[in-house]
DNA sequence: CTTGACTCTATAGCCTGCTATAGGCTTTAT
DNA sequence: ATAAAGCCTATAGCAGGCTATAGAGTCAAG
Protein backbone atom coordinates (compact mmCIF):
# COMPACT_ATOMS: atom_id res chain seq x y z
CA UNK A 1 0.00 0.00 0.00
CA UNK A 2 1.57 3.20 -1.05
CA UNK A 3 1.45 6.56 0.70
CA UNK A 4 -0.76 8.11 -1.75
CA UNK A 5 -3.25 4.99 -0.99
CA UNK A 6 -3.25 5.21 2.46
CA UNK A 7 -4.04 8.78 2.64
CA UNK A 8 -7.29 8.29 -0.12
CA UNK A 9 -8.17 5.98 2.75
CA UNK A 10 -8.84 8.24 5.22
CA UNK A 11 -9.64 10.92 2.63
CA UNK A 12 -6.86 12.79 2.71
CA UNK A 13 -6.43 14.85 -0.75
CA UNK A 14 -3.30 16.71 -2.03
CA UNK A 15 -3.89 20.40 -3.13
CA UNK A 16 -5.02 19.81 -6.86
CA UNK A 17 -7.59 17.30 -5.94
CA UNK A 18 -9.58 20.07 -3.74
CA UNK A 19 -8.87 22.92 -6.36
CA UNK A 20 -10.72 20.32 -8.59
CA UNK A 21 -13.43 19.30 -6.61
CA UNK A 22 -14.08 23.03 -5.02
CA UNK A 23 -13.61 24.30 -8.67
CA UNK A 24 -11.05 26.58 -6.99
CA UNK A 25 -7.28 27.07 -8.35
CA UNK A 26 -4.62 25.80 -6.80
CA UNK A 27 -2.92 29.15 -6.01
CA UNK A 28 -6.37 30.70 -5.05
CA UNK A 29 -6.25 28.36 -2.31
CA UNK A 30 -2.83 28.35 -1.13
CA UNK A 31 -3.61 31.85 -1.06
CA UNK A 32 -6.37 31.72 0.81
CA UNK A 33 -4.39 29.92 3.61
CA UNK A 34 -1.95 32.70 3.71
CA UNK A 35 -5.05 34.75 4.49
CA UNK A 36 -6.40 32.62 7.22
CA UNK A 37 -9.40 30.96 5.73
CA UNK A 38 -8.55 27.60 5.53
CA UNK A 39 -5.39 25.55 6.55
CA UNK A 40 -4.37 21.86 5.28
CA UNK A 41 -5.16 19.11 7.61
CA UNK A 42 -1.45 18.36 7.78
CA UNK A 43 1.37 17.60 5.42
CA UNK A 44 3.47 14.64 3.75
CA UNK A 45 6.95 14.38 4.55
CA UNK A 46 8.01 15.77 1.79
CA UNK A 47 6.17 19.17 2.73
CA UNK A 48 2.59 18.73 0.52
CA UNK A 49 -0.12 20.01 1.86
CA UNK A 50 -3.15 17.23 2.45
CA UNK A 51 -6.51 18.32 3.28
CA UNK A 52 -9.40 15.94 5.05
CA UNK A 53 -13.45 16.43 3.27
CA UNK A 54 -13.75 19.34 5.93
CA UNK A 55 -12.18 21.67 3.66
CA UNK A 56 -14.85 21.67 1.04
CA UNK A 57 -17.39 22.90 3.81
CA UNK A 58 -14.62 25.08 4.93
CA UNK A 59 -14.41 26.52 1.43
CA UNK A 60 -18.30 26.51 1.00
CA UNK A 61 -18.39 28.65 3.98
CA UNK A 62 -16.09 31.20 2.66
CA UNK A 63 -17.80 30.83 -0.93
CA UNK A 64 -21.39 31.86 0.98
CA UNK A 65 -19.72 34.55 2.95
CA UNK A 66 -18.29 35.62 -0.02
CA UNK A 67 -21.54 35.60 -1.45
CA UNK A 68 -22.76 37.93 1.23
CA UNK A 69 -20.37 40.52 0.66
CA UNK A 70 -17.94 40.07 3.40
CA UNK A 71 -14.40 41.03 2.58
CA UNK A 72 -11.63 38.08 3.28
CA UNK A 73 -10.16 39.90 6.08
CA UNK A 74 -13.81 39.81 7.81
CA UNK A 75 -14.45 36.20 6.55
CA UNK A 76 -11.05 35.43 8.02
CA UNK A 77 -11.83 36.90 11.26
CA UNK A 78 -15.15 35.34 11.80
CA UNK A 79 -13.19 31.93 11.71
CA UNK A 80 -10.29 33.23 13.57
CA UNK A 81 -13.48 33.15 16.66
CA UNK A 82 -14.68 30.31 15.63
CA UNK A 83 -11.66 28.65 16.05
CA UNK A 84 -11.48 29.99 19.72
CA UNK A 85 -14.78 29.03 20.49
CA UNK A 86 -16.63 32.30 20.25
CA UNK A 87 -19.78 32.25 18.34
CA UNK A 88 -19.82 36.06 17.03
CA UNK A 89 -23.20 35.62 15.46
CA UNK A 90 -23.77 39.41 16.71
CA UNK A 91 -20.81 40.86 14.95
CA UNK A 92 -22.01 38.94 11.85
CA UNK A 93 -25.33 40.11 11.93
CA UNK A 94 -24.15 43.29 12.15
CA UNK A 95 -21.61 42.90 9.22
CA UNK A 96 -24.43 41.72 7.09
CA UNK A 97 -27.02 44.12 8.12
CA UNK A 98 -24.26 46.96 6.85
CA UNK A 99 -23.41 44.67 3.91
CA UNK A 100 -27.39 45.56 3.50
CA UNK A 101 -27.23 49.18 4.02
CA UNK A 102 -24.18 49.52 1.84
CA UNK A 103 -26.09 47.36 -1.13
CA UNK A 104 -28.90 49.91 -0.90
CA UNK A 105 -26.57 52.93 -1.02
CA UNK A 106 -25.53 51.48 -4.21
CA UNK A 107 -28.22 50.33 -5.76
CA UNK A 108 -29.60 54.51 -5.40
CA UNK A 109 -26.22 55.47 -6.66
CA UNK A 110 -26.54 53.39 -9.63
CA UNK A 111 -29.93 53.99 -10.49
CA UNK A 112 -29.31 57.97 -10.05
CA UNK A 113 -26.31 57.24 -12.26
CA UNK A 114 -28.31 55.05 -15.22
CA UNK A 115 -30.50 57.58 -15.31
CA UNK A 116 -28.28 60.22 -16.14
CA UNK A 117 -26.47 58.66 -18.51
CA UNK A 118 -30.28 57.44 -20.04
CA UNK A 119 -31.13 60.55 -19.90
CA UNK A 120 -28.09 61.73 -21.78
CA UNK A 121 -28.47 59.11 -24.51
CA UNK A 122 -32.11 59.90 -25.46
CA UNK A 123 -31.12 63.96 -25.29
CA UNK A 124 -28.02 63.05 -28.21
CA UNK A 125 -30.68 60.83 -30.22
CA UNK A 126 -33.56 63.52 -30.00
CA UNK A 127 -30.91 66.73 -30.60
CA UNK A 128 -28.52 64.89 -32.85
CA UNK A 129 -24.88 65.81 -32.39
CA UNK A 130 -24.50 69.56 -30.77
CA UNK A 131 -21.80 71.80 -30.66
CA UNK A 132 -18.85 71.19 -28.53
CA UNK A 133 -15.57 69.32 -28.24
CA UNK A 134 -17.22 65.80 -28.80
CA UNK A 135 -20.25 65.59 -30.53
CA UNK A 136 -21.94 67.64 -27.69
CA UNK A 137 -21.16 65.66 -25.05
CA UNK A 138 -20.21 68.35 -23.06
CA UNK A 139 -23.41 70.13 -23.29
CA UNK A 140 -25.65 66.78 -23.04
CA UNK A 141 -24.46 66.49 -19.47
CA UNK A 142 -26.10 69.14 -16.93
CA UNK A 143 -23.59 69.76 -14.28
CA UNK A 144 -25.57 67.61 -12.01
CA UNK A 145 -24.24 65.08 -13.57
CA UNK A 146 -20.85 65.46 -12.43
CA UNK A 147 -20.91 63.44 -8.89
CA UNK A 148 -18.59 61.92 -6.90
CA UNK A 149 -18.04 59.62 -9.98
CA UNK A 150 -19.47 56.40 -7.37
CA UNK A 151 -17.61 56.40 -4.83
CA UNK A 152 -14.16 57.11 -6.87
CA UNK A 153 -12.67 54.92 -9.30
CA UNK A 154 -16.06 52.40 -10.31
CA UNK A 155 -15.19 50.86 -6.54
CA UNK A 156 -18.00 49.74 -4.14
CA UNK A 157 -17.57 48.64 -0.60
CA UNK A 158 -13.75 50.31 -0.62
CA UNK A 159 -13.81 51.56 2.72
CA UNK A 160 -13.10 55.41 1.77
CA UNK A 161 -9.82 56.53 2.73
CA UNK A 162 -9.62 60.02 1.17
CA UNK A 163 -8.31 62.80 2.89
CA UNK A 164 -10.83 66.01 3.05
CA UNK B 1 5.78 93.74 -14.21
CA UNK B 2 7.29 90.79 -12.84
CA UNK B 3 6.85 87.28 -14.81
CA UNK B 4 4.52 85.97 -12.20
CA UNK B 5 2.29 89.41 -13.18
CA UNK B 6 2.52 88.65 -16.73
CA UNK B 7 1.39 85.11 -16.63
CA UNK B 8 -1.54 86.42 -14.55
CA UNK B 9 -2.51 88.83 -16.95
CA UNK B 10 -3.51 86.45 -19.45
CA UNK B 11 -4.39 84.19 -17.18
CA UNK B 12 -1.80 81.56 -17.06
CA UNK B 13 -2.31 79.64 -13.61
CA UNK B 14 0.50 76.81 -11.74
CA UNK B 15 -0.48 73.66 -10.98
CA UNK B 16 -1.70 74.85 -7.49
CA UNK B 17 -4.27 77.30 -9.04
CA UNK B 18 -5.64 74.25 -10.95
CA UNK B 19 -5.77 72.39 -8.25
CA UNK B 20 -7.85 74.91 -6.16
CA UNK B 21 -10.14 75.83 -8.81
CA UNK B 22 -10.92 72.69 -10.24
CA UNK B 23 -10.68 70.60 -6.44
CA UNK B 24 -8.68 68.32 -7.91
CA UNK B 25 -5.60 67.54 -6.19
CA UNK B 26 -2.32 68.72 -7.89
CA UNK B 27 -0.84 65.12 -8.06
CA UNK B 28 -3.68 63.97 -10.11
CA UNK B 29 -3.27 66.22 -12.25
CA UNK B 30 -0.25 65.68 -13.07
CA UNK B 31 -1.23 61.81 -12.95
CA UNK B 32 -3.92 62.95 -15.59
CA UNK B 33 -1.33 64.13 -17.49
CA UNK B 34 0.44 61.46 -17.59
CA UNK B 35 -2.13 59.80 -19.20
CA UNK B 36 -2.83 62.13 -21.62
CA UNK B 37 -6.04 63.54 -19.97
CA UNK B 38 -4.39 66.86 -19.91
CA UNK B 39 -1.76 68.94 -20.71
CA UNK B 40 -0.26 72.44 -19.76
CA UNK B 41 0.00 75.25 -22.52
CA UNK B 42 3.21 75.96 -21.49
CA UNK B 43 6.04 75.72 -19.08
CA UNK B 44 8.25 78.57 -17.01
CA UNK B 45 11.34 79.01 -17.60
CA UNK B 46 12.34 76.80 -14.60
CA UNK B 47 9.91 73.87 -15.72
CA UNK B 48 6.63 74.79 -13.44
CA UNK B 49 3.50 73.57 -15.53
CA UNK B 50 1.48 77.09 -16.71
CA UNK B 51 -2.21 76.49 -17.46
CA UNK B 52 -4.63 78.98 -19.77
CA UNK B 53 -8.21 78.67 -18.87
CA UNK B 54 -9.17 75.95 -20.77
CA UNK B 55 -7.91 73.43 -18.69
CA UNK B 56 -10.69 73.66 -16.48
CA UNK B 57 -13.34 72.75 -19.51
CA UNK B 58 -11.06 70.06 -20.00
CA UNK B 59 -10.91 68.73 -16.44
CA UNK B 60 -14.93 69.67 -16.78
CA UNK B 61 -14.91 66.97 -19.56
CA UNK B 62 -13.43 64.48 -17.79
CA UNK B 63 -14.90 65.02 -15.08
CA UNK B 64 -18.44 64.33 -16.86
CA UNK B 65 -16.80 61.65 -19.29
CA UNK B 66 -16.42 59.51 -15.84
CA UNK B 67 -19.74 60.20 -14.52
CA UNK B 68 -21.08 58.43 -18.17
CA UNK B 69 -18.80 55.63 -16.50
CA UNK B 70 -15.79 55.81 -19.40
CA UNK B 71 -12.26 54.70 -17.64
CA UNK B 72 -9.66 57.38 -17.97
CA UNK B 73 -8.20 55.12 -21.05
CA UNK B 74 -11.19 55.86 -22.87
CA UNK B 75 -11.35 58.92 -22.25
CA UNK B 76 -8.37 59.93 -23.21
CA UNK B 77 -8.82 58.41 -26.53
CA UNK B 78 -11.53 60.46 -27.18
CA UNK B 79 -9.38 63.79 -26.60
CA UNK B 80 -6.52 62.48 -28.62
CA UNK B 81 -9.29 61.56 -31.94
CA UNK B 82 -10.62 65.34 -30.89
CA UNK B 83 -7.11 66.50 -31.18
CA UNK B 84 -6.78 64.78 -34.52
CA UNK B 85 -9.32 66.84 -35.51
CA UNK B 86 -11.91 63.58 -35.63
CA UNK B 87 -14.96 63.63 -33.91
CA UNK B 88 -15.46 60.15 -32.80
CA UNK B 89 -19.17 60.74 -32.31
CA UNK B 90 -20.19 56.84 -33.18
CA UNK B 91 -17.87 55.30 -30.80
CA UNK B 92 -18.54 57.41 -28.04
CA UNK B 93 -22.30 56.89 -28.19
CA UNK B 94 -21.57 53.09 -28.36
CA UNK B 95 -19.29 53.47 -25.80
CA UNK B 96 -22.02 55.65 -23.34
CA UNK B 97 -24.48 52.80 -24.64
CA UNK B 98 -22.25 49.57 -23.80
CA UNK B 99 -22.05 51.64 -20.48
CA UNK B 100 -25.66 51.51 -20.18
CA UNK B 101 -26.34 47.95 -20.64
CA UNK B 102 -23.23 47.34 -18.31
CA UNK B 103 -25.24 49.33 -15.66
CA UNK B 104 -28.36 47.49 -16.17
CA UNK B 105 -26.66 43.98 -15.56
CA UNK B 106 -25.10 45.36 -12.64
CA UNK B 107 -28.22 46.29 -11.21
CA UNK B 108 -29.58 43.68 -11.75
CA UNK B 109 -27.38 41.52 -10.18
CA UNK B 110 -27.48 44.08 -7.35
CA UNK B 111 -31.04 43.93 -7.02
CA UNK B 112 -30.70 39.79 -6.85
CA UNK B 113 -27.96 39.94 -4.49
CA UNK B 114 -29.54 42.39 -1.82
CA UNK B 115 -32.97 39.94 -2.29
CA UNK B 116 -30.67 37.03 -1.61
CA UNK B 117 -29.15 38.67 1.85
CA UNK B 118 -32.57 40.48 2.93
CA UNK B 119 -33.88 36.53 2.86
CA UNK B 120 -30.77 35.63 5.04
CA UNK B 121 -31.60 38.08 7.52
CA UNK B 122 -34.95 37.86 7.85
CA UNK B 123 -34.38 33.89 7.99
CA UNK B 124 -31.89 34.62 11.02
CA UNK B 125 -34.34 37.00 12.64
CA UNK B 126 -37.46 34.41 12.02
CA UNK B 127 -36.07 31.57 13.55
CA UNK B 128 -33.09 32.69 15.27
CA UNK B 129 -29.34 31.59 15.62
CA UNK B 130 -28.73 27.75 14.59
CA UNK B 131 -26.75 24.73 14.04
CA UNK B 132 -24.03 25.18 12.14
CA UNK B 133 -20.40 26.61 12.50
CA UNK B 134 -21.45 30.36 12.54
CA UNK B 135 -24.89 31.24 13.93
CA UNK B 136 -26.36 28.50 11.03
CA UNK B 137 -24.60 31.10 8.60
CA UNK B 138 -23.90 28.23 5.79
CA UNK B 139 -27.75 26.77 6.60
CA UNK B 140 -29.12 30.21 6.11
CA UNK B 141 -27.86 30.30 3.15
CA UNK B 142 -29.01 28.03 0.14
CA UNK B 143 -26.59 26.93 -2.65
CA UNK B 144 -28.62 29.21 -5.22
CA UNK B 145 -26.92 32.23 -3.46
CA UNK B 146 -23.37 31.24 -4.02
CA UNK B 147 -22.85 32.74 -7.20
CA UNK B 148 -19.83 34.36 -8.83
CA UNK B 149 -20.11 36.98 -6.52
CA UNK B 150 -20.20 39.98 -8.09
CA UNK B 151 -18.01 39.92 -10.99
CA UNK B 152 -15.22 38.27 -8.16
CA UNK B 153 -14.14 40.61 -5.75
CA UNK B 154 -16.83 43.23 -5.39
CA UNK B 155 -15.97 45.16 -8.66
CA UNK B 156 -17.73 46.13 -11.29
CA UNK B 157 -16.77 47.07 -14.74
CA UNK B 158 -13.47 45.51 -14.31
CA UNK B 159 -12.59 43.11 -17.54
CA UNK B 160 -13.50 39.87 -16.49
CA UNK B 161 -10.39 38.12 -16.80
CA UNK B 162 -10.53 34.73 -15.44
CA UNK B 163 -9.90 31.89 -17.22
CA UNK B 164 -12.70 29.38 -17.12
C1' DC C 1 18.63 86.75 2.80
C1' DT C 2 16.38 83.40 4.76
C1' DT C 3 12.33 80.75 5.44
C1' DG C 4 8.61 78.42 4.01
C1' DA C 5 5.37 77.49 0.46
C1' DC C 6 5.36 75.73 -3.97
C1' DT C 7 7.02 73.09 -7.81
C1' DC C 8 9.65 69.47 -10.23
C1' DT C 9 10.69 64.21 -11.48
C1' DA C 10 10.66 59.53 -10.49
C1' DT C 11 9.07 55.88 -8.14
C1' DA C 12 6.38 53.24 -5.01
C1' DG C 13 2.10 52.18 -2.56
C1' DC C 14 -2.96 51.52 -1.81
C1' DC C 15 -7.01 48.59 -2.25
C1' DT C 16 -8.98 43.72 -3.14
C1' DG C 17 -8.84 39.15 -4.61
C1' DC C 18 -6.64 36.81 -7.00
C1' DT C 19 -3.08 35.14 -10.89
C1' DA C 20 1.40 34.30 -12.65
C1' DT C 21 6.26 33.40 -12.70
C1' DA C 22 10.75 31.50 -11.30
C1' DG C 23 13.38 27.98 -9.59
C1' DG C 24 13.46 23.70 -7.38
C1' DC C 25 11.83 19.27 -5.22
C1' DT C 26 8.53 14.87 -5.41
C1' DT C 27 5.55 11.68 -7.19
C1' DT C 28 3.44 9.06 -10.89
C1' DA C 29 3.24 6.88 -15.16
C1' DT C 30 5.56 4.81 -18.93
C1' DA D 1 15.12 5.18 -15.61
C1' DT D 2 13.16 9.06 -17.13
C1' DA D 3 10.01 12.42 -18.16
C1' DA D 4 5.74 14.59 -17.27
C1' DA D 5 2.84 16.22 -13.98
C1' DG D 6 2.25 17.93 -9.56
C1' DC D 7 3.77 20.24 -5.58
C1' DC D 8 6.68 23.62 -2.83
C1' DT D 9 8.09 28.76 -1.49
C1' DA D 10 8.67 33.42 -2.48
C1' DT D 11 7.75 37.19 -4.99
C1' DA D 12 5.68 40.11 -8.38
C1' DG D 13 1.86 41.72 -11.22
C1' DC D 14 -2.96 43.04 -12.53
C1' DA D 15 -7.06 46.11 -12.66
C1' DG D 16 -8.25 51.37 -11.98
C1' DG D 17 -7.66 55.69 -10.20
C1' DC D 18 -5.39 57.76 -7.66
C1' DT D 19 -2.07 59.04 -3.36
C1' DA D 20 2.31 59.43 -1.15
C1' DT D 21 7.21 59.87 -0.64
C1' DA D 22 12.01 61.28 -1.59
C1' DG D 23 15.13 64.47 -2.92
C1' DA D 24 15.92 68.69 -5.16
C1' DG D 25 15.11 73.15 -7.38
C1' DT D 26 12.20 77.83 -7.42
C1' DC D 27 9.92 81.75 -5.87
C1' DA D 28 7.57 85.27 -2.83
C1' DA D 29 7.15 87.57 1.46
C1' DG D 30 9.20 89.61 5.57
Amino acid sequence: MTPAERDALVSLRKIGEVAKRSGIAVETLRFYESRGLIEPAGRTASGYRLYDDSVFERLAFVKKSQAVGFTLDQIAWIIAEAREGRRPCVEVRQMARQRLDELDEKLTELRRYRRDLKRTLDAWDREGVKEGMICGFIEGLDAAVVRPVLGRAGRWRTSERRKP
